[in-house]
DNA sequence: CCTTATATAGACCGTTCTATCTAAATATGA
DNA sequence: TCATATTTAGATAGAACGGTCTATATAAGG
């Protein structure tokens, strides 16, 4: 069955969003791209802001879908390790142009409390997948690991945008590596 | 003396662009803001996209010079730790709300080459100074150490907008320190 | 003083923006 | 078949957008 337009709507708005930036797309372009009338559009969204809302809860949910399922079928010991190589993964099939929810925190910091929450939201999300693997993995004795990895696997995914995903990855991977050694070599 | 009229542009430009995004923020409420006539605005600048380069390049030169203040009065060795602090410094003073690069190279990515260039160039200026501090504390033998410094630095400015300076900037200080240590230790 | 540059005030242009409305067409399902 | 949603087409609203124009005023420097 072919998607429901509503279906069709999120992904265009979100290729439109993610490629030409929330505020420089404009209704009438999502709509035509998606090959529907604007009042179709307004049939399924209040609004712009909630159609922007929409998109920014699919995407963190298939984000989020996508390393849940790499951590949960890890070998014990190594769910921190499995959850690195799917973000990599995601970033360089779905995020290699920057982050969306750190582009939508930045549009709507001072422009919608809601939308930034919500993108903020789907950071701390990480975050808490991380500790969450990291405790799993038993390192949560090293006081911040996970944010440190966090502010790696950040600075991975606007890297990846400025160096491409093949050095930005490998550079990546040099620095977990790095910490997680780090932490093993105290706590052998 | 008074800022002149073309100085108040730019800082009122910057302020609103960094804190507004940069579609987002009208010529009209710039030149508002700013206490200045709209025609003032393009009697200086040719157009808001020429506008947005000279607030661009104007705080990427700012951002440079206090790195290099920093890195040219390091003891021998202490490059690299210098410039990490002095980066540190400028998020918290200067970037507490993400990097307005980013930020530009994510609304422009496809509406500007220009514009995106220019970001995309001052983000490859930091890597170039990260790579020379390494080299001046005789570090360059560890091949891609600038690179993951970079990433780290990277990291560093998008969660301090999310975890705040105190927590981002231990946090990153945390990672760096196990970079270099790892470094040291491989090449005592 | 007089010239030249800079700034002001404000009208104006065409375009685009988000959003709404109505009326006709088209599916969908009972 | 008939009733109910959904979609389409297109007009319309009011505001904001970037940018230009003219005419007036205000400095600053020779």
């Amino acid at each position: 069955m072919p998607a429901s337009k509503r279906d069709q709507l999120l992904a265009t708005a979100e290729r439109l969003f993610y490629e030409q930036g929330f505020h420089a797309t404009g209704i009438d372009r999502i709509v035509a791209a998606a090959g529907v009338v604007r009042m179709t559009l307004y049939n399924h969204f209040a609004s712009k802001e909630a159609l922007v809302a929409a998109v920014l809860q699919a995407r963190h949910a298939r984000f989020i879908a996508s390393l849940e399922a790499a951590t949960a079928k890890a070998p014990p010991g190594h769910a921190t390790e499995a959850l690195v190589d799917a973000h990599g993964r995601w970033l360089e099939l779905h995020s290699r142009h920057g982050c969306i929810m750190a582009k939508a925190m930045g549009e709507f910091a001072e422009h919608s409390a809601e939308l930034h929450a919500l993108a903020a939201a789907a950071k701390a999300d990480l975050l808490a997948r991380i500790e969450a693997a990291v405790a799993r993995d038993g390192l949560d004795h090293e006081d911040g690991l996970a944010r440190r990895l966090f502010v790696v696997l950040e600075g991975s995914n606007t890297t990846v945008a400025l160096l491409g995903p093949q050095t930005a990855l490998s550079d990546t991977r040099g620095v977990i590596d790095a910490l997680l050694a780090a932490v093993r070599s105290r706590h052998p």
